[in-house]
DNA sequence: TTGAAAGCGCTACCAG
DNA sequence: CTGGTAGCGCTTTCAA
C-alpha cells in the first residue's frame, strides 16, 4: 500500500495523511487520530527508503566490529538495540573481513560517504586517532566509546579506567602487596595507556618502583592471560597479585596460578575489569573475583542515545561522559602472603 | 555531486554512466574503465537510497539479536561481515529491548514490512516456529541457521547437533561412563532437542535407561553450568561424565566439580560444544577441554553466501546445508573412575 | 487546517 | 553502444 492508495481511502490529500504520520502540528487532533488508526488497520507503512531519499537521512547508527573486541561488541550492540528501540534507527554493522579493522580509516571513509548511516560511533580509540581526524575532516556526526587527545572537538563516552585501576592497584597494595603484575589491553589504545597510568600513578604513591617487567600488552584472550601470568609466575620473587584487563584474561591468570600448584584469593590476589556480562559472570568464578566493574550494555544504550542528542544538533563539545567505575571485593584478593611481605 | 553532475562533468549521459558504474555489458569496455576512474578520482558514489527507491531493494542482511545468545551471535556476525565485504550488502541489527526477542513475531513482521532488509536470518528455531510460518507467508526471503520442523519449505543451515552428542555421549560410554548428566540448550528449541536425541539415543544402543534426572536445559551461561553441576554431583551415586552445551556451561561445571573436590578428567570428564571463540579456547581450559566444534563464525559466512544466493534467485527448496561436527579429546576425558565402575 | 505539485537522485525503459 | 525521460514513494514548499 503506497500513500497515494492510503490517502485515497481515508478521503484525505497525501499531504494531510504524511503529516498526520510524521506528527505535525497543523493537523488537527481528530484527523491525526483518524489517520493512526487506519493506518494500523490497513498496514499502510511509509516506504522507508523514499523517506531516507527525501528527507536525506539514513535511519541508521554505523559500528564498526573487529575481530579482536567482540565479546564487549556484543553486549554494547545489545545496549544500543535496547535504546533504539521504537526510534525507526536501526544500527548498521560494517562489514570487513580485516583481523583488526575498527581503526580501519578507509573502511569509515566508505561507511560515511555511503550515506548509509547518520552517524558512526568510534571504539578503542587511540590518543592520535585517524578515524577521528577524518571524521572530523568529513563534518561528519561521530561518538568516541572511549578517549583520544586529539584537538579535535569531538563528543565522548568514557569508563574512569585510569581511577578504576589506580583503585585496584591500591587496593592490593593496601593488602601489603608489593610485586603487582598488570595483564593490560591492546598497545596504544587510550584506554590501555589510562590504566597503564592509574597503575604506575598508585605505585608511585606508595613509593614503589615501577618495574616494566610485570606489565604485559594485549588482545583480551584467556590465552595472552595465561601465557603472560605463567612467565610472570616464573619470575622470582613472583608477583602476589594481577590487574587484568578483562574477564577472559582473568579466566587465563586463574589457570596459570593453578597449574603451579598456587591458590587464587591466598597466594595470588586478583582484580579483574568486568564489563558485565550474562553469561560469564565475576560473582561466579572460582573463587569469585575481585573486579572493577561498568556495564558495556549500559554504555552502548547511553552511547545510542547521545548518538540520538548530536543527530537532533546538541554541539559534539557538550557531550562528555565520564563514568565512574566500581571496585567489587570478591574472594579472589587477600592479604599478600606472609613470605613475600618480608 | 550527484550523477547528473558527474556524467556532465565526463561528458556522458546519466544512462551511460548509471550503466557503466552497475557494470552492464552494453557500456563499451572503453568507456566503463574511464567511467571507474573519474568516479574515484572525482569521487563520486551513487546515493545509496536513491539506489534503493528506484530499484526497491534494501542493500541489507536483517537479524535479531536475542539477549540471551549473544555471545555466540557475535562469532556469527563476524563471519557474515567477513562474507558480506565488498559486496555492498549490509548487516542490520533490529533494535529491541526485549529480553529473549530471538523469536519475536512482531518484531520479524515488522523488519520485512519495512523495507529495510532483502532477507532475515532466522536463529534458533522451535520445530514449530512462528517465525518461519511468518516469513513464509510473507514470501520474505529467509535463511533459518539450525532446523525446524515445519511443512514450509525454506533454506537452513544447521549443524549436526544429534550427530555431535551421540559421538560425545558414546565416547563417554566407551570410557565406561554409565551415570553421563548433559547440561543442554534453552528447551523447546530444535537444537536442544537434537541433542537431547543423541544423547538418549546413544545410551539406547548401550542399552543404559535414561535418567531425566540427569538432563538439565537452560541459557548457556557459567551460572547455570555451575548450578546444574552442582546439583547432579550430590545425586548418589554421582555422574561421572557431563556433557554439555556450551564453553560458558562447561566453565560453570569445571567449577563445580572443583568446589566438590573432585578432578575434571580423573574423577568427571566434560566434553562440552565449543563454537570456537578468538577469546576463550577449549584447548586452553585448564584442564584442557574435550569438544564437540563447528566455527559459528563460519556458519556466518556461510549463511551470508547462502542469503546472497538465495537473493539471487536460487530456489529456498535447494539451500540445505548439515554440517558434521568434529570431536576432539583432550584431557577433560577419562576412563570412568574405578568405584563407578561397579 | 488542507491540498497541489515540485522534486529527492537514481535506474531502466524505449528510442536511436 | 549511447541518450532522453518517466517514474520509484515520499516530504515539503507554496498556495488556498
Amino acid at each position: 500500500m503506497k500513500l497515494k492508495e492510503f490517502a485515497r481511502q481515508l478521503g484525505l490529500s497525501p499531504t494531510t495523511v504524511s503529516r498526520a504520520l510524521s506528527g505535525y502540528p497543523e493537523v488537527s487532533e481528530k484527523t491525526r487520530k483518524r489517520v493512526a488508526e487506519e493506518a494500523v488497520r490497513l498496514g499502510y507503512r511509509p516506504n522507508i527508503n523514499a523517506v531516507r531519499l527525501v528527507t536525506g537521512r539514513a535511519g541508521a547508527i554505523g559500528v564498526v566490529m573487529g575481530r579482536t573486541a567482540e565479546f564487549h561488541f556484543a553486549e554494547f550492540m545489545s545496549g544500543m538495540a535496547e535504546r533504539l528501540d521504537g526510534e525507526d534507527i536501526d544500527i548498521l554493522v560494517s562489514p570487513t573481513a580485516d583481523r583488526d579493522s575498527t581503526d580501519d580509516v578507509p573502511l569509515y571513509s566508505r561507511l560515511v560517504t555511503s550515506g548509509r548511516v547518520d552517524a558512526v560511533i568510534v571504539h578503542s580509540p587511540k590518543p592520535n586517532d585517524e578515524r577521528i581526524a577524518l571524521l572530523h575532516r568529513l563534518g561528519f556526526p561521530f561518538l568516541v566509546h572511549g578517549r583520544s587527545e586529539t584537538d579535535v572537538p569531538h563528543a565522548w563516552l568514557d569508563i574512569d579506567n585510569e581511577g578504576a585501576v589506580r583503585r585496584a592497584t591500591s587496593h592490593l597494595l593496601d593488602l601489603g602487596h608489593k610485586r603487582i603484575a598488570m595483564i593490560n589491553g591492546r598497545p596504544g589504545r587510550t584506554f590501555s595507556l589510562h590504566r597503564d597510568k592509574g597503575y604506575r600513578d598508585a605505585l608511585s604513591e606508595r613509593g614503589i618502583p615501577f618495574d616494566a617487567r610485570l606489565v604485559a600488552h594485549g588482545n583480551f584472550t584467556d590465552e595472552l592471560g595465561f601465557r603472560f601470568a605463567r612467565s610472570f609466575l616464573e619470575q622470582s620473587p613472583r608477583p602476589t597479585a594481577f590487574v587484568a584487563g578483562s574477564m577472559m584474561t582473568a579466566l587465563g591468570i586463574y589457570r596459570a596460578v593453578r597449574s603451579r600448584g598456587l591458590v587464587v584469593g591466598r597466594d595470588v590476589s586478583v582484580i579483574a575489569h568486568d564489563d558485565v556480562f550474562p553469561y560469564l559472570t565475576a560473582e561466579n568464578m572460582g573463587p569469585s573475583l575481585s573486579a572493577t566493574r561498568s556495564s558495556m550494555r549500559a554504555a552502548g544504550a547511553r552511547s545510542a542515545d547521545l548518538v540520538l542528542q548530536l543527530l537532533s544538533g546538541r554541539p559534539a563539545t557538550e557531550i562528555h561522559e565520564l563514568w565512574p567505575v566500581e571496585l567489587i571485593l570478591r574472594e579472589s584478593t587477600g592479604p599478600a602472603p606472609p613470605e613475600a611481605q618480608s
